[in-house]
DNA sequence: GCGGCATGTTAGCAGTGTAAACATTGACGA
DNA sequence: TCGTCAATGTTTACACTGCTAACATGCCGC
């Protein structure tokens, strides 16, 4: 259901008491300065500053802080998937699988303090076995390399397979963010690692 | 030239005014704080108090809770790079790298949070080219990987595998203390992964 | 029209990192 | 031997944080 069915016709002036969907604004927000600010100086106070609205009136959406981030997260993930799917998509051949792998990574490049946040607040995604995995990224993953290795592949194989391909992006990702590796050489070297 | 040269003969005594060595029993409890709470919940303060010393006597020897940090993650990456050696020196055979990546893992469980911090709090390690990486863990890294790949390998081939190598077991130990990948199952998959 | 409830507000608390001013003391030169 | 000085502590204070409690406003359904 949609957050805020009953609200066509609530008043959107500026200065209006009631605000109309603060909770979106919020999001939009703080989503906004993660894009300049890090996450561990981005402050409710702030947010709601910017918004316009008292420091406050946030607990009337989010139980605590750590709740606005982990909707912060899910947004992340989503728009990682996304993004993925999309580049996907574009190839088309069997490079596709190859393809959510950089699109991986230059979502990681793109917004890394967003990607960050998104590994911090949010668990458990995949897991050996039939069940889907959790999460778009995730479930992409998990349906490529089955795909991959056919339908006569176990659990297991399927499970290492992804687990290995995951992380070979993921550490590259975090690897380059956190400067621990020349950036514009290994970003010469995404096709290579990935390949 | 040792930080404390001239103070052989300094009180040790708890009630005394001066500590004897307040900038390694900072350390040392921040190390120990760090294996109990996670990064965002340390505080000077806290620190300060456990030592029993007042919270602004901490900048006597750092000028900020950030240059604590970097103390620290130094610290951790020269326990990582430590562990890693003697990892490879009882494989001793040609497994001694893989030993390396494995140890590599290990560690990031064992001590989550001074894992973390090594990264977050330390620039640029591995680059192209023939000068040395810096810090241990990277440095063994590179030399493993040219022995392994022989003399007659390139910088940038050089370059490409060891980056491969680092993003494996990097991204493995990210996604396991992130919690993004079933841990027991992951855990048992190492040796495969890395393998 | 009106009452209630969702959604805002202000005030205040405990905790943080850090700057400024003051206190103590161990080591060294007279 | 002793006085001074630099190193190393302390207290106080400030601006900021996340968060709770008590109060204010105004949209919605009756």
């Amino acid at each position: 259901m949609p957050r805020n069915a009953n609200s066509v016709n609530m008043k959107k002036a500026k200065d209006a008491y009631h605000h109309g969907d603060l909770r979106a604004a919020l999001v939009a927000e703080a989503l906004s300065l993660l894009e300049k600010r890090d996450l561990e100086q981005l402050s409710l106070r702030e947010v709601a500053r910017n918004v316009g609205v008292s420091a406050t009136a946030v607990y009337r959406h989010f139980p605590s802080k750590d709740d606005l981030l982990k909707a912060l997260a899910e947004r992340g993930l989503a728009m990682l998937g996304e993004q993925q799917q999309r580049a996907a998509a574009r190839a088309e051949g069997r490079t596709a699988f190859a393809q959510t792998g950089r699109a991986y990574v230059r979502f990681a490049l793109a917004h890394p303090n967003l990607f960050r946040l998104v590994f911090i607040h949010t668990p458990a995604r995949l897991r050996p076995g039939k069940g889907s995995a959790e999460g778009l990224p995730a479930s992409l993953l998990k349906d490529y390399v089955t795909l991959g290795l056919g339908a006569k592949a176990s659990d297991e194989q399927v499970f290492a397979a992804a687990l290995r391909a995951w992380s070979l992006v993921h550490g590259l990702a975090m690897l380059i963010l956190d400067e621990q590796v020349d950036r514009k050489a290994a970003e010469a070297m995404i096709d290579r690692v990935i390949g």
